[in-house]
DNA sequence: TCTCCACGGGAAGTAGGGGCTG
DNA sequence: CAGCCCCTACTTCCCGTGGAGA
Protein backbone atom coordinates (compact mmCIF):
# COMPACT_ATOMS: atom_id res chain seq x y z
CA UNK A 1 0.00 0.00 0.00
CA UNK A 2 1.56 3.09 -1.11
CA UNK A 3 0.30 6.63 -0.33
CA UNK A 4 0.02 7.71 -3.25
CA UNK A 5 -1.92 5.25 -5.32
CA UNK A 6 -5.61 6.71 -5.16
CA UNK A 7 -6.56 7.11 -9.37
CA UNK A 8 -10.35 8.36 -8.62
CA UNK A 9 -10.50 8.19 -11.83
CA UNK A 10 -11.06 4.87 -12.21
CA UNK A 11 -14.51 4.77 -10.71
CA UNK A 12 -16.85 5.20 -13.97
CA UNK A 13 -14.55 2.42 -15.32
CA UNK A 14 -15.94 0.49 -12.54
CA UNK A 15 -19.65 1.48 -13.13
CA UNK A 16 -19.70 0.10 -16.66
CA UNK A 17 -22.44 -2.59 -17.33
CA UNK A 18 -19.94 -5.60 -18.59
CA UNK A 19 -18.30 -5.77 -15.07
CA UNK A 20 -21.78 -6.55 -13.18
CA UNK A 21 -21.83 -9.13 -16.25
CA UNK A 22 -18.40 -9.98 -15.16
CA UNK A 23 -19.16 -10.99 -11.80
CA UNK A 24 -22.64 -13.09 -13.30
CA UNK A 25 -20.17 -15.56 -14.91
CA UNK A 26 -18.54 -16.19 -11.47
CA UNK A 27 -21.95 -16.94 -10.08
CA UNK A 28 -23.41 -19.30 -12.68
CA UNK A 29 -19.72 -21.00 -12.66
CA UNK A 30 -19.84 -21.46 -9.12
CA UNK A 31 -23.49 -22.88 -9.22
CA UNK A 32 -22.98 -24.78 -12.33
CA UNK A 33 -23.15 -28.09 -10.38
CA UNK A 34 -26.39 -27.20 -8.87
CA UNK A 35 -28.56 -26.72 -11.69
CA UNK A 36 -29.86 -29.36 -14.08
CA UNK A 37 -27.47 -28.53 -17.07
CA UNK A 38 -29.46 -27.71 -20.53
CA UNK A 39 -28.11 -29.19 -23.52
CA UNK A 40 -28.03 -26.28 -25.14
CA UNK A 41 -25.52 -23.76 -24.26
CA UNK A 42 -24.08 -22.60 -20.48
CA UNK A 43 -25.06 -19.14 -20.97
CA UNK A 44 -28.34 -19.53 -23.51
CA UNK A 45 -30.63 -20.44 -20.69
CA UNK A 46 -29.87 -17.30 -18.40
CA UNK A 47 -30.15 -14.75 -21.15
CA UNK A 48 -33.56 -16.22 -22.66
CA UNK A 49 -35.27 -15.97 -19.17
CA UNK A 50 -37.01 -12.78 -18.55
CA UNK A 51 -34.56 -10.27 -16.81
CA UNK A 52 -35.19 -9.22 -13.23
CA UNK A 53 -32.66 -6.49 -12.94
CA UNK A 54 -33.32 -3.41 -15.16
CA UNK A 55 -29.39 -1.82 -12.53
CA UNK A 56 -28.86 -3.95 -10.06
CA UNK A 57 -25.61 -0.90 -8.97
CA UNK A 58 -28.76 0.74 -7.08
CA UNK A 59 -28.88 -1.54 -4.81
CA UNK A 60 -25.50 -1.76 -3.49
CA UNK A 61 -23.83 0.44 -0.67
CA UNK A 62 -21.79 1.92 -2.77
CA UNK A 63 -24.35 3.77 -4.48
CA UNK A 64 -25.42 7.58 -3.73
CA UNK A 65 -28.85 8.20 -4.60
CA UNK A 66 -30.17 11.59 -5.43
CA UNK A 67 -32.93 11.40 -3.05
CA UNK A 68 -32.95 10.28 0.19
CA UNK A 69 -36.83 9.99 1.75
CA UNK A 70 -37.56 10.86 5.16
CA UNK A 71 -33.97 12.41 5.33
CA UNK A 72 -34.74 15.93 4.19
CA UNK A 73 -34.80 17.71 7.87
CA UNK A 74 -30.84 15.82 8.54
CA UNK A 75 -29.93 17.20 5.12
CA UNK A 76 -30.97 20.88 4.95
CA UNK A 77 -29.81 21.45 8.97
CA UNK A 78 -26.71 19.89 7.21
CA UNK A 79 -26.77 22.33 4.49
CA UNK A 80 -27.73 25.47 6.37
CA UNK A 81 -24.90 25.18 8.26
CA UNK A 82 -22.36 23.87 5.55
CA UNK A 83 -23.19 27.42 3.45
CA UNK A 84 -21.10 29.28 5.69
CA UNK A 85 -18.64 27.47 3.56
CA UNK A 86 -19.93 29.20 0.19
CA UNK A 87 -19.23 32.75 2.19
CA UNK A 88 -15.81 31.83 2.52
CA UNK A 89 -16.84 31.65 6.21
CA UNK A 90 -15.88 28.56 8.24
CA UNK A 91 -19.13 26.26 8.67
CA UNK A 92 -19.33 25.13 12.48
CA UNK A 93 -18.33 21.56 12.65
CA UNK A 94 -20.94 19.07 12.81
CA UNK A 95 -21.58 15.83 14.63
CA UNK A 96 -23.61 13.45 12.99
CA UNK A 97 -25.03 10.23 15.11
CA UNK A 98 -27.71 7.36 13.94
CA UNK A 99 -27.15 3.43 13.41
CA UNK A 100 -25.68 1.66 10.87
CA UNK A 101 -27.52 2.04 7.75
CA UNK A 102 -29.61 5.25 8.58
CA UNK A 103 -28.59 7.30 6.04
CA UNK A 104 -25.67 9.21 7.50
CA UNK A 105 -23.00 8.74 5.10
CA UNK A 106 -25.03 8.55 2.22
CA UNK A 107 -26.42 12.21 3.36
CA UNK A 108 -23.30 13.35 3.92
CA UNK A 109 -21.91 12.32 0.80
CA UNK A 110 -24.45 13.70 -1.14
CA UNK A 111 -24.24 17.21 0.80
CA UNK A 112 -20.87 17.18 0.32
CA UNK A 113 -21.11 16.77 -3.20
CA UNK A 114 -24.05 19.17 -3.58
CA UNK A 115 -21.53 21.34 -1.80
CA UNK A 116 -18.22 21.20 -4.25
CA UNK A 117 -20.94 21.36 -7.16
CA UNK A 118 -22.10 25.19 -5.85
CA UNK A 119 -18.93 25.95 -4.61
CA UNK A 120 -17.47 25.24 -8.38
CA UNK A 121 -20.36 27.17 -9.59
CA UNK A 122 -19.40 30.17 -7.60
CA UNK A 123 -16.06 29.64 -7.93
CA UNK A 124 -15.58 29.99 -4.04
CA UNK A 125 -12.65 27.75 -3.44
CA UNK A 126 -14.29 24.86 -1.28
CA UNK A 127 -13.18 21.04 -0.59
CA UNK A 128 -14.61 18.04 1.27
CA UNK A 129 -12.31 15.49 2.11
CA UNK A 130 -13.87 12.13 3.42
CA UNK A 131 -12.04 9.04 5.66
CA UNK A 132 -12.96 6.22 6.96
CA UNK A 133 -11.68 5.71 10.37
CA UNK A 134 -12.84 2.41 10.33
CA UNK A 135 -10.34 1.73 8.05
CA UNK A 136 -7.93 4.89 8.96
CA UNK A 137 -8.34 4.46 12.75
CA UNK A 138 -4.88 5.89 13.99
CA UNK A 139 -4.10 9.83 14.26
CA UNK A 140 -0.84 9.09 11.73
CA UNK A 141 -2.78 7.29 9.22
CA UNK A 142 -5.64 9.77 9.40
CA UNK A 143 -2.66 13.21 9.14
CA UNK A 144 -0.92 10.78 6.58
CA UNK A 145 -3.55 10.40 4.43
CA UNK A 146 -5.43 13.73 4.70
CA UNK A 147 -1.61 15.41 3.65
CA UNK A 148 -1.40 13.49 0.70
CA UNK A 149 -5.08 14.14 -0.95
CA UNK A 150 -3.96 18.00 -0.11
CA UNK A 151 -0.23 17.19 -1.58
CA UNK A 152 -1.78 15.58 -4.47
CA UNK A 153 -4.19 18.45 -5.12
CA UNK A 154 -1.51 21.13 -4.68
CA UNK A 155 0.69 19.11 -6.86
CA UNK A 156 -2.55 19.50 -9.64
CA UNK A 157 -3.05 22.93 -8.86
CA UNK A 158 0.85 24.16 -9.44
CA UNK A 159 0.84 21.69 -12.69
CA UNK A 160 -2.21 23.74 -13.85
CA UNK A 161 -0.64 27.36 -12.80
CA UNK A 162 3.22 25.90 -14.57
CA UNK A 163 0.76 25.15 -18.20
CA UNK A 164 -0.72 28.61 -17.48
CA UNK A 165 2.51 30.16 -17.45
CA UNK A 166 3.92 28.24 -20.29
CA UNK A 167 1.32 29.45 -22.91
CA UNK A 168 1.82 32.87 -21.68
CA UNK A 169 5.26 32.57 -21.99
CA UNK A 170 4.75 31.41 -25.20
CA UNK A 171 2.65 34.13 -26.28
CA UNK A 172 5.32 36.75 -25.21
CA UNK A 173 7.43 35.08 -27.27
CA UNK A 174 5.58 34.89 -30.44
CA UNK A 175 5.45 38.64 -29.85
CA UNK A 176 2.15 39.44 -28.55
CA UNK A 177 2.08 41.97 -25.82
CA UNK A 178 1.40 40.58 -22.81
CA UNK A 179 -1.80 41.90 -21.51
CA UNK A 180 -1.32 44.51 -18.66
CA UNK A 181 -3.91 42.95 -16.30
CA UNK A 182 -1.76 40.17 -16.06
CA UNK A 183 0.54 40.29 -12.79
CA UNK A 184 3.48 38.93 -15.22
CA UNK A 185 4.34 41.13 -17.62
CA UNK A 186 7.50 40.48 -18.72
CA UNK A 187 9.33 37.41 -19.70
CA UNK A 188 12.06 37.26 -16.94
CA UNK A 189 8.97 37.67 -14.15
CA UNK A 190 7.73 34.51 -15.83
CA UNK A 191 10.74 32.73 -15.64
CA UNK A 192 11.21 33.85 -11.61
CA UNK A 193 7.61 32.60 -11.09
CA UNK A 194 8.14 29.48 -13.18
CA UNK A 195 11.39 28.12 -10.94
CA UNK A 196 9.64 29.26 -7.72
CA UNK A 197 6.56 26.70 -8.87
CA UNK A 198 8.94 24.28 -10.00
CA UNK A 199 10.53 24.42 -6.30
CA UNK A 200 7.45 24.01 -4.78
CA UNK A 201 6.48 20.95 -6.42
CA UNK A 202 9.64 19.83 -5.23
CA UNK A 203 8.57 20.15 -1.77
CA UNK A 204 5.53 18.00 -2.35
CA UNK A 205 6.55 14.94 -2.11
CA UNK A 206 4.00 12.36 -0.32
CA UNK A 207 3.80 11.19 2.98
CA UNK A 208 5.15 7.71 3.74
CA UNK A 209 2.63 5.43 5.36
CA UNK A 210 4.60 4.36 8.29
CA UNK A 211 8.01 6.21 9.72
CA UNK A 212 8.19 9.67 10.38
CA UNK A 213 7.36 11.28 13.89
CA UNK A 214 3.78 12.24 14.05
CA UNK A 215 4.14 16.01 14.37
CA UNK A 216 5.78 15.91 11.34
CA UNK A 217 3.22 14.28 9.66
CA UNK A 218 0.79 16.82 11.15
CA UNK A 219 3.13 19.71 9.90
CA UNK A 220 3.12 18.45 6.77
CA UNK A 221 -0.63 18.13 6.52
CA UNK A 222 -0.64 21.58 8.01
CA UNK A 223 1.55 23.24 5.55
CA UNK A 224 -0.27 21.57 2.57
CA UNK A 225 -3.83 22.63 3.89
CA UNK A 226 -2.68 26.47 4.15
CA UNK A 227 -0.95 26.37 0.92
CA UNK A 228 -3.64 28.19 -0.61
CA UNK A 229 -7.32 30.34 0.21
CA UNK A 230 -10.02 27.80 1.28
CA UNK A 231 -12.52 26.19 3.26
CA UNK A 232 -12.12 22.43 4.09
CA UNK A 233 -14.23 20.49 5.72
CA UNK A 234 -13.21 17.02 6.28
CA UNK A 235 -15.31 14.06 6.99
CA UNK A 236 -14.52 11.90 9.54
CA UNK A 237 -16.67 8.73 9.08
CA UNK A 238 -17.09 6.62 11.92
CA UNK A 239 -15.49 8.91 14.04
CA UNK A 240 -16.08 6.95 17.06
CA UNK A 241 -13.79 4.07 15.77
CA UNK A 242 -10.99 6.90 15.75
CA UNK A 243 -11.29 8.08 19.11
CA UNK A 244 -11.98 4.28 20.82
CA UNK A 245 -8.55 3.13 18.95
CA UNK A 246 -6.35 6.31 19.54
CA UNK A 247 -7.93 8.70 21.39
CA UNK A 248 -8.60 12.02 20.95
CA UNK A 249 -5.72 13.70 19.97
CA UNK A 250 -6.24 13.71 16.45
CA UNK A 251 -9.56 15.46 17.19
CA UNK A 252 -7.66 18.12 19.48
CA UNK A 253 -5.58 18.80 16.37
CA UNK A 254 -7.82 19.36 14.22
CA UNK A 255 -10.54 21.31 16.17
CA UNK A 256 -7.58 23.94 16.96
CA UNK A 257 -6.11 24.10 13.76
CA UNK A 258 -8.24 27.25 13.02
CA UNK A 259 -6.16 29.22 15.42
CA UNK A 260 -3.25 28.38 13.54
CA UNK A 261 -4.18 28.99 9.74
CA UNK A 262 -3.96 32.03 7.41
CA UNK A 263 -4.98 31.15 4.23
CA UNK A 264 -7.54 28.44 4.94
CA UNK A 265 -10.31 27.18 7.25
CA UNK A 266 -10.95 23.64 8.17
CA UNK A 267 -14.32 22.52 9.76
CA UNK A 268 -14.60 19.01 10.95
CA UNK A 269 -17.76 16.52 9.89
CA UNK A 270 -18.04 13.69 12.38
CA UNK A 271 -20.31 10.44 11.86
CA UNK A 272 -20.64 7.93 14.82
CA UNK A 273 -22.95 5.43 15.42
CA UNK A 274 -22.20 5.38 18.75
CA UNK A 275 -24.28 8.25 20.44
CA UNK A 276 -22.09 8.27 23.81
CA UNK A 277 -18.96 8.23 22.12
CA UNK A 278 -18.63 11.92 23.55
CA UNK A 279 -17.90 11.36 26.69
CA UNK A 280 -14.33 9.88 26.18
CA UNK A 281 -13.54 13.40 25.12
CA UNK A 282 -11.94 15.98 26.11
CA UNK A 283 -13.76 18.47 27.27
CA UNK A 284 -12.74 21.11 25.10
CA UNK A 285 -12.51 18.77 22.23
CA UNK A 286 -16.09 17.54 22.77
CA UNK A 287 -17.68 21.55 22.88
CA UNK A 288 -15.77 22.72 19.90
CA UNK A 289 -16.56 19.27 17.62
CA UNK A 290 -20.16 19.56 19.21
CA UNK A 291 -21.07 22.98 17.58
CA UNK A 292 -24.27 21.14 15.74
CA UNK A 293 -25.46 18.04 16.50
CA UNK A 294 -27.66 15.88 14.17
CA UNK A 295 -29.30 12.71 15.26
CA UNK A 296 -30.17 10.27 12.33
CA UNK A 297 -32.72 8.22 14.07
CA UNK A 298 -33.58 4.50 12.67
CA UNK A 299 -35.89 3.97 9.85
CA UNK A 300 -39.36 2.42 10.72
CA UNK A 301 -41.16 -0.34 8.78
CA UNK A 302 -42.47 2.17 6.70
CA UNK A 303 -39.99 4.63 5.76
CA UNK A 304 -37.96 1.58 4.78
CA UNK A 305 -40.31 0.30 2.59
CA UNK A 306 -40.29 3.74 0.72
CA UNK A 307 -36.81 3.57 0.24
CA UNK A 308 -36.79 0.40 -0.97
CA UNK A 309 -39.83 0.80 -3.26
CA UNK A 310 -38.03 4.11 -4.54
CA UNK A 311 -35.23 2.07 -5.51
CA UNK A 312 -36.44 -0.85 -6.69
CA UNK A 313 -38.39 1.39 -9.22
CA UNK A 314 -35.42 1.51 -11.03
CA UNK A 315 -33.20 -1.18 -9.87
CA UNK A 316 -36.11 -3.62 -11.12
CA UNK A 317 -37.98 -4.36 -14.19
CA UNK A 318 -41.41 -3.44 -14.00
CA UNK A 319 -43.66 -6.50 -12.44
CA UNK A 320 -40.38 -8.35 -11.30
CA UNK A 321 -41.39 -7.86 -7.98
CA UNK A 322 -44.51 -9.49 -5.87
CA UNK A 323 -46.22 -7.42 -4.49
CA UNK A 324 -45.42 -8.69 -0.35
CA UNK A 325 -41.20 -8.70 -1.36
CA UNK A 326 -40.90 -5.04 -0.44
CA UNK A 327 -42.83 -5.02 3.01
CA UNK A 328 -41.50 -8.48 3.93
CA UNK A 329 -37.53 -6.82 3.30
CA UNK A 330 -38.60 -3.69 5.29
CA UNK A 331 -40.23 -5.37 8.11
CA UNK A 332 -37.09 -7.75 8.20
CA UNK A 333 -34.86 -4.92 8.15
CA UNK A 334 -36.83 -3.16 10.65
CA UNK A 335 -36.33 -5.58 13.33
CA UNK A 336 -32.69 -5.15 12.34
CA UNK A 337 -32.46 -1.74 13.81
CA UNK A 338 -34.09 -0.29 11.33
CA UNK A 339 -31.19 -0.65 8.77
CA UNK A 340 -31.82 0.22 5.13
CA UNK A 341 -27.95 -0.69 4.37
CA UNK A 342 -29.82 -4.29 4.92
CA UNK A 343 -32.88 -3.75 3.48
CA UNK A 344 -31.52 -3.03 0.23
CA UNK A 345 -28.73 -5.70 0.31
CA UNK A 346 -31.60 -8.46 1.42
CA UNK A 347 -33.75 -6.99 -1.68
CA UNK A 348 -30.75 -7.83 -4.06
CA UNK A 349 -30.04 -10.70 -3.05
CA UNK A 350 -33.26 -12.15 -2.92
CA UNK A 351 -33.58 -10.62 -6.75
CA UNK A 352 -30.64 -12.69 -7.53
CA UNK A 353 -31.59 -15.65 -6.06
CA UNK A 354 -34.43 -15.50 -8.50
CA UNK A 355 -32.66 -14.75 -11.66
CA UNK A 356 -30.38 -17.87 -10.53
CA UNK A 357 -32.94 -19.83 -10.12
CA UNK A 358 -34.78 -18.59 -13.35
CA UNK A 359 -37.99 -17.71 -11.75
CA UNK A 360 -40.00 -15.35 -13.36
CA UNK A 361 -40.50 -13.26 -10.41
CA UNK A 362 -39.15 -12.38 -6.89
CA UNK A 363 -41.34 -13.82 -4.03
CA UNK A 364 -41.98 -14.31 -0.92
CA UNK A 365 -39.41 -17.31 -0.70
CA UNK A 366 -36.75 -15.40 -2.17
CA UNK A 367 -36.84 -13.02 0.38
CA UNK A 368 -36.53 -15.45 3.48
CA UNK A 369 -34.20 -17.58 1.38
CA UNK A 370 -31.83 -14.24 1.32
CA UNK A 371 -32.31 -13.33 4.59
CA UNK A 372 -30.56 -16.58 5.65
CA UNK A 373 -27.81 -16.47 3.01
CA UNK A 374 -26.74 -12.73 4.23
CA UNK A 375 -26.08 -14.31 7.40
CA UNK A 376 -24.40 -16.98 6.56
CA UNK A 377 -22.45 -15.73 3.97
CA UNK A 378 -21.61 -13.02 6.78
CA UNK A 379 -20.21 -15.39 9.83
CA UNK A 380 -18.23 -17.64 6.72
CA UNK A 381 -16.69 -14.57 5.86
CA UNK A 382 -15.60 -13.28 9.24
CA UNK A 383 -14.70 -16.91 10.19
CA UNK A 384 -12.78 -17.46 7.30
CA UNK A 385 -10.91 -13.98 8.03
CA UNK A 386 -9.88 -14.78 11.55
CA UNK A 387 -5.87 -14.96 12.80
CA UNK A 388 -5.20 -18.22 13.62
CA UNK A 389 -5.17 -17.78 17.11
CA UNK A 390 -8.86 -16.50 17.03
CA UNK A 391 -9.52 -19.70 14.97
CA UNK A 392 -8.20 -21.92 17.25
CA UNK A 393 -10.20 -20.71 20.19
CA UNK A 394 -13.08 -20.66 18.20
CA UNK A 395 -12.33 -24.38 17.03
CA UNK A 396 -11.85 -25.36 21.24
CA UNK A 397 -15.04 -24.19 21.94
CA UNK A 398 -16.96 -25.55 18.98
CA UNK A 399 -15.47 -28.77 19.86
CA UNK A 400 -16.75 -28.21 23.06
CA UNK A 401 -19.90 -27.64 21.95
CA UNK A 402 -19.97 -30.97 19.92
CA UNK A 403 -19.08 -32.45 23.14
CA UNK A 404 -22.36 -31.55 24.70
CA UNK A 405 -20.54 -29.37 27.38
CA UNK A 406 -23.14 -26.12 27.67
CA UNK A 407 -22.09 -22.84 29.33
CA UNK A 408 -18.83 -23.01 28.56
CA UNK A 409 -16.12 -21.27 30.83
CA UNK A 410 -13.07 -19.71 30.25
CA UNK A 411 -11.20 -22.14 31.53
CA UNK A 412 -12.44 -24.90 29.90
CA UNK A 413 -11.84 -23.06 26.64
CA UNK A 414 -8.33 -22.87 27.07
CA UNK A 415 -7.29 -26.06 28.23
CA UNK A 416 -8.31 -27.32 25.31
CA UNK A 417 -7.08 -24.20 23.59
CA UNK A 418 -3.45 -25.49 24.75
CA UNK A 419 -3.62 -28.86 23.61
CA UNK A 420 -5.01 -27.63 20.23
CA UNK A 421 -2.02 -25.70 20.06
CA UNK A 422 0.38 -28.11 20.98
CA UNK A 423 -1.11 -30.67 18.30
CA UNK A 424 -0.65 -28.18 15.17
CA UNK A 425 2.56 -26.47 16.83
CA UNK A 426 1.33 -23.28 17.35
CA UNK A 427 2.63 -20.81 19.54
CA UNK A 428 0.73 -20.73 23.08
CA UNK A 429 -1.24 -17.65 24.17
CA UNK A 430 -1.64 -16.98 27.70
CA UNK A 431 -5.23 -17.13 29.05
CA UNK A 432 -5.16 -13.13 29.40
CA UNK A 433 -4.89 -12.94 25.84
CA UNK A 434 -7.40 -15.77 25.66
CA UNK A 435 -10.07 -13.69 27.11
CA UNK A 436 -9.43 -10.94 25.17
CA UNK A 437 -10.01 -13.23 22.01
CA UNK A 438 -13.47 -14.14 22.67
CA UNK A 439 -13.99 -11.24 23.65
CA UNK A 440 -12.90 -10.44 20.06
CA UNK A 441 -15.16 -13.47 19.12
CA UNK A 442 -18.26 -12.12 21.10
CA UNK A 443 -18.06 -8.51 19.13
CA UNK A 444 -18.31 -10.20 16.27
CA UNK A 445 -21.39 -11.89 17.18
CA UNK A 446 -19.78 -15.39 16.75
CA UNK A 447 -19.97 -16.51 19.91
CA UNK A 448 -22.04 -15.06 23.02
CA UNK A 449 -20.33 -14.50 26.28
CA UNK A 450 -21.70 -13.33 29.59
CA UNK A 451 -19.87 -12.92 32.95
CA UNK A 452 -21.33 -14.71 35.72
CA UNK A 453 -20.29 -15.50 39.05
CA UNK A 454 -20.53 -18.97 40.44
CA UNK A 455 -20.18 -18.16 44.03
CA UNK A 456 -17.71 -19.63 45.43
CA UNK A 457 -16.75 -21.40 42.27
CA UNK A 458 -14.90 -18.35 40.98
CA UNK A 459 -16.18 -15.71 38.31
CA UNK A 460 -15.92 -16.39 34.70
CA UNK A 461 -17.58 -16.08 31.21
CA UNK A 462 -20.32 -18.29 30.16
CA UNK A 463 -19.59 -19.00 26.19
CA UNK A 464 -21.81 -20.25 23.44
CA UNK A 465 -21.86 -20.51 20.40
CA UNK A 466 -24.33 -18.46 18.03
CA UNK A 467 -23.60 -19.55 14.77
CA UNK A 468 -24.09 -23.14 12.78
CA UNK A 469 -21.78 -25.50 14.43
CA UNK A 470 -21.08 -27.76 11.27
CA UNK A 471 -20.77 -24.44 9.00
CA UNK A 472 -18.47 -23.12 10.93
CA UNK A 473 -16.89 -26.45 11.79
CA UNK A 474 -16.13 -26.71 8.04
CA UNK A 475 -14.67 -22.96 7.56
CA UNK A 476 -12.39 -23.17 9.92
CA UNK A 477 -11.29 -26.99 8.49
CA UNK A 478 -10.70 -25.22 5.31
CA UNK A 479 -7.83 -23.22 6.69
CA UNK A 480 -4.24 -25.13 5.76
CA UNK A 481 -2.95 -25.19 9.46
CA UNK A 482 -6.15 -26.15 11.22
CA UNK A 483 -6.42 -29.01 8.83
CA UNK A 484 -4.17 -30.42 10.24
CA UNK A 485 -6.61 -30.88 13.63
CA UNK A 486 -8.80 -33.11 11.88
CA UNK A 487 -6.39 -36.14 12.51
CA UNK A 488 -5.91 -35.73 16.10
CA UNK A 489 -9.71 -34.89 16.82
CA UNK A 490 -10.60 -38.33 18.09
CA UNK A 491 -7.26 -37.92 20.56
CA UNK A 492 -8.96 -34.60 22.03
CA UNK A 493 -12.40 -36.59 22.48
CA UNK A 494 -11.08 -38.92 24.55
CA UNK A 495 -9.85 -36.17 26.72
CA UNK A 496 -13.57 -35.51 27.59
CA UNK A 497 -13.67 -39.21 28.45
CA UNK A 498 -11.59 -38.79 31.41
C1' DT B 1 -21.80 -12.43 57.54
C1' DC B 2 -17.54 -13.29 55.69
C1' DT B 3 -14.48 -15.97 52.43
C1' DC B 4 -12.52 -16.97 48.60
C1' DC B 5 -12.88 -18.94 43.84
C1' DA B 6 -11.68 -18.26 39.02
C1' DC B 7 -11.62 -15.50 36.48
C1' DG B 8 -12.35 -10.16 34.21
C1' DG B 9 -10.13 -6.31 32.86
C1' DG B 10 -6.99 -2.10 33.33
C1' DA B 11 -2.21 -0.58 32.88
C1' DA B 12 2.24 -0.88 31.57
C1' DG B 13 5.78 -3.05 29.38
C1' DT B 14 8.18 -5.83 25.55
C1' DA B 15 9.34 -7.69 21.04
C1' DG B 16 9.60 -7.34 16.47
C1' DG B 17 8.46 -5.53 11.95
C1' DG B 18 8.29 -1.41 9.03
C1' DG B 19 10.12 2.99 7.81
C1' DC B 20 12.50 7.41 8.08
C1' DT B 21 16.83 10.68 8.79
C1' DG B 22 21.44 12.14 8.88
C1' DC C 1 24.80 2.34 9.63
C1' DA C 2 22.69 3.84 14.25
C1' DG C 3 19.09 6.21 16.18
C1' DC C 4 14.60 7.43 16.00
C1' DC C 5 9.50 6.68 15.57
C1' DC C 6 5.09 4.06 14.97
C1' DC C 7 2.11 -0.02 15.19
C1' DT C 8 0.49 -4.59 16.39
C1' DA C 9 0.34 -8.45 19.12
C1' DC C 10 1.30 -10.07 22.94
C1' DT C 11 2.87 -10.75 28.22
C1' DT C 12 3.13 -9.52 33.10
C1' DC C 13 1.32 -7.69 37.01
C1' DC C 14 -2.21 -6.71 39.74
C1' DC C 15 -6.47 -5.17 41.54
C1' DG C 16 -11.12 -6.16 41.53
C1' DT C 17 -15.61 -8.85 42.09
C1' DG C 18 -20.59 -11.50 42.54
C1' DG C 19 -22.34 -14.55 45.15
C1' DA C 20 -22.51 -19.88 46.92
C1' DG C 21 -21.42 -21.89 50.71
C1' DA C 22 -18.81 -22.35 55.24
Amino acid sequence: MTANDSPPEDRSADEEPDRSFAVDVEEVLEDADEEESPSQGLFDDLLSGDPIFENKEVLRPSYTPHELPHRSDQINKMATILVAALRGETPSNILIYGKTGTGKTASAKFVSQELEQTSKKYDVPCEVEYINCEVTDTQYRVLAQLANKFIEQNRAHAERRLEDLADLREAIEEGATAPEATPFGSATEIDSRVDELEEELEGMEPVPMTGWPTDRVYKEFFDAVDYRERVVVIMLDEIDKLVEKSGDDTLYNLSRMNSELDNSRVSIMGISNDLKFTDFLDPRVKSSLGEEEIVFPPYDANQLRDILQHRSDIAFEERALTDDVIPLCAAFAAQEHGDARRALDLLRTAGELAERGQAERVDESHVRKAQDKIELDRVVEVVRTLPTQSKLVLFSIILLEKNGVHNINTGEVYNIYKRLCEEIDADVLTQRRVTDLISELDMLGIVNAIVVSKGRYGRTKEISLSVPTEETEAVLLADSRLSQIEEIQPFVQARFDN
